[in-house]
DNA sequence: TTTCGTTTAAAACAAATGTTTAAAACAATT
DNA sequence: AATTGTTTTAAACATTTGTTTTAAACGAAA
């Protein structure tokens, strides 16, 4: 029998219509219907709409970090493997949760500051281990010599996107949910393979 | 003297607005103000508040397609050429409309069967020119034999993605919009030589 | 069983929001 | 100047929406 953890339950029934549609569009009342619960109880349990969001937002981003800084801060892997463990985990989360990156983007978009400010431990990428790495690999002359933040965006770009892009892939060009996974599964390989051709010094 | 034509001051300023903020966070005493004319005026020449939405995502996905069609089937250009062509085409209107993607994208997110059915142009990238070239070039060697979908998904992420994540990187990654800037111009030049580097056979 | 703190429910409230109405202002035509 | 069609305005209307209130239901402790 299904314990009955209501603010547990509310939280879920929340977090799935705003990562659906957005603070705004969606209402107390459909978070109270969905959830199968009273109105009354969305605002016992967490004061305010907007407080019930930010907890979600936090934990959300939080989701989202969670397994990155560890993996690119691996004293014991190499930049290539961790490009490959990076772009598998990632790809295997955003499978499962292919609209956290347009609800997060959004919130970045439409708060800029205030989530910044929320989310330090973001910043922490600029000193991980993985840029060190790959700063020491383009003083070796073994990449090129970009932009460090050209590299992050192109493994965020190539890895992120498509899952943004899903529903245009699926609907316009009208590939079959399968087919989509699958591809998605093959850039798991590629994508590591495409960003050491992009910046090897041949 | 600038005339006033009443509507398109109203479709201006409510394209500014939905565009930051959606359709729902958007409210029609905003627009009304924002463009300083009366209340009642929006719905006198939109009917309604959707229908005024409708008409500005409409001319939003025609404003962003309307070039790239030309680009993907010009007979007179090589693929190298096409795909220089698209990126600094692409990357030259997102950075006059940073906005525009993440608006598309969370349209299609939002209600994939209804604008997906509005836009039918869409598909014609799967025919065009462009790629026509891209699977000639494998047949010929030239390319590695991927999925053309990936190579689809590897230019739009390479070109597009960078200016969703556009808050991120200025504030967080606390980069002046200036040097942003300036990043992106940067990639017109360099997104055709990665993603050459990434297909060609070696 | 009574008591008491916690949780849930129904109803109400106040503010907001999209839309309509009816009259006034305006501009062009006769 | 009077007429006519169009545009703009102020006000009102009907819902929607976030939140609060008040009381009922519940469950554990005495």
């Amino acid at each position: 029998m299904p314990e009955q953890d209501t603010p547990q339950l509310i939280k879920e029934t929340a977090r799935k219509l705003f990562q659906e549609k957005g603070f705004s569009a969606t209402k107390t009342r459909d978070i109270a219907q969905t959830a199968g619960i009273n109105l009354a109880l969305v605002n016992y349990y967490f004061r305010s709409k907007k407080q019930l969001y930010d907890v979600i937002m936090l934990e959300t981003i939080e989701h989202f970090m969670a397994g990155m800084l560890q993996i690119l801060n691996d004293t014991s892997t190499s930049i290539h493997e961790k490009l490959e463990n990076f772009v598998s985990s990632y790809i295997n989360l955003l499978r499962q949760n292919p609209e956290i990156p347009l609800f997060m983007l959004n919130e970045f978009s439409q708060h800029p500051q205030e989530i910044s400010a929320k989310v330090p431990f973001f910043k922490e990428i600029k000193q991980s281990v993985f840029l060190q790495q790959f700063e020491a690999e383009v003083a070796k002359g073994n990449f090129k010599a970009i932009n460090s933040l050209h590299f992050m965006l192109n493994v965020a770009s190539l890895t992120i996107f498509p899952f943004i892009a899903k529903p245009i892939v699926q609907n316009v060009l009208q590939v079959p949910a399968p087919d989509f996974d699958e591809l998605m599964q093959e850039r798991k390989k590629y994508i590591p393979l495409w960003i050491k051709n992009m910046l090897w010094v041949k």
